[in-house]
DNA sequence: CGACTTTCTAAAAATCTTCTAAGAATACGC
DNA sequence: GCGTATTCTTAGAAGATTTTTAGAAAGTCG
């Protein structure tokens, strides 16, 4: 498990990082922004966590945190910073850092905070742009995309589609996706689902595409490929 | 965005999920352990987050949370409690939070750390797996897999053949079979019990596996290699 | 061996689930 | 307010699964 440590106090980043590396984790140590974002955007250099000062030579840490999030590098970042100010927080979250840690901080939190994050596969999605199988869905546009071929879909029949393609190899029950996309105090009956399903599948063969709703009889419906 | 919010002071909870329904998410709330627990592992239900008190009524906020984490629901869960003391985060966080955040807190930055964690997809479904021999059946869509070939099961033959792989070695009574299966209000007849296993064979032909289920005359049933 | 019990197999019956189409109700834009 | 698009309801057909039944086959034991 590597880590980049960007922290330009070397006394901090000294003691931080001896007590990473008796955790077992590879630590590399930055101390300014140029350096960091030299590393930070280094396709060769592949991180599992990065820990960011926010207060910088050079270059600062937000900067460098929007820089990889705009070159779409999905590594877990904890920013670590004096910092500590409500709206200081706030932009740094809404910058793309996965954790923000106030200093001074326990050496032992920012490890349980890492471990949290490190627990999840990192990727970050566009929620809005969904991709599963050979399909892509623009949700603000409802537009369902395969290869060359699209389709404009109604408000329900997208809100469907989001629920199996969110969760691609899970099955769904009729009663799950009711709640997901009618809500819960609904009255809405098993058989308005079916109709949606009958809908999509309609769709996907307006598409030519490889992946359907598959039924499991009993179950529910699940995406998967064509036979 | 789908939010279970437990909180059993009904102060703070409404004034919290009032401003959180105000962003858009749709907020379900909990008051006490028992009350959540069932929302939480409930199959139907499916949250984007849990935002989880610790301290709280009847089974507490860890307990909770471990349940979720054993059932492998991969919801984003952020702790919110007034236990700030070191090892409590720790705890907190090692026992499957993805963040932890301490009361007071103010409400923009709890936002500000829901859109961190909701911006990564949710970890791929831990998927209930069972192996045996050479067979392996994922339950969830009920295939049972040998090799390169595969088939698609009904339900109770997938509910039959999971008794056999959870205990690949033990012999089987019809009555513990139905039981199993059937459950312990049943009018089924042996014969029924049978037919399943005379199913189950033919599946393991169509495999050509090397898996069977033997007979051991007046006792039942158990799973073992051919000849 | 022969009487008995147990197990296997196949087919049909019963039940339950899913699919499809068509029409009614509702919402939405012009 | 009217026409169109969308959503919801209904219902029967088609299909899959589960259960029952019954006779054949195989095992046990005096």
């Amino acid at each position: 498990m590597r880590i980049l440590f960007v922290e330009d106090d070397r006394q901090l980043s000294e003691v931080v990082a001896e007590q990473l590396k008796k955790e077992g984790y590879i630590i590399d140590c930055c101390y300014d922004g140029e350096e960091a974002l030299g590393y930070a955007l280094n396709d060769t250099y592949c991180y599992d966590v990065v820990l960011l000062d926010r207060m910088l030579p050079i270059v600062d840490g937000l900067t460098i945190l929007k820089a990889m999030r705009q070159k779409h590098i999905p590594t877990p970042v904890i920013i670590l910073t004096g910092l500590g100010a409500l709206e200081d927080k706030i932009d740094g979250l809404d910058c793309g850092a996965d954790d923000y840690l106030v200093k001074p901080f326990h050496v032992r939190e920012l490890l349980a905070r890492i471990r949290a994050l490190t627990r999840r596969p990192a990727e970050i999605v566009n929620k809005e742009i969904l991709t599963a199988y050979d399909l892509t869905l623009d949700r603000e546009h409802r537009r369902l995309t395969c290869k060359n071929h699209s389709v404009i879909l109604t408000q329900k029949e997208s809100d469907l589609i989001t629920v199996f393609m969110e969760m691609p190899d899970k099955t769904h029950s009729r009663s799950e996706l009711i709640w997901r996309v009618w809500g819960e105090n609904t009255e809405i009956e098993n058989g308005n689902v079916d109709n949606y399903i009958h809908f999509l599948r309609k769709r996907f063969r307006e598409l030519k595409c490889k992946t359907t709703i598959k039924t499991i009889y009993g179950a529910g419906f699940c995406l998967g490929e064509l036979q």
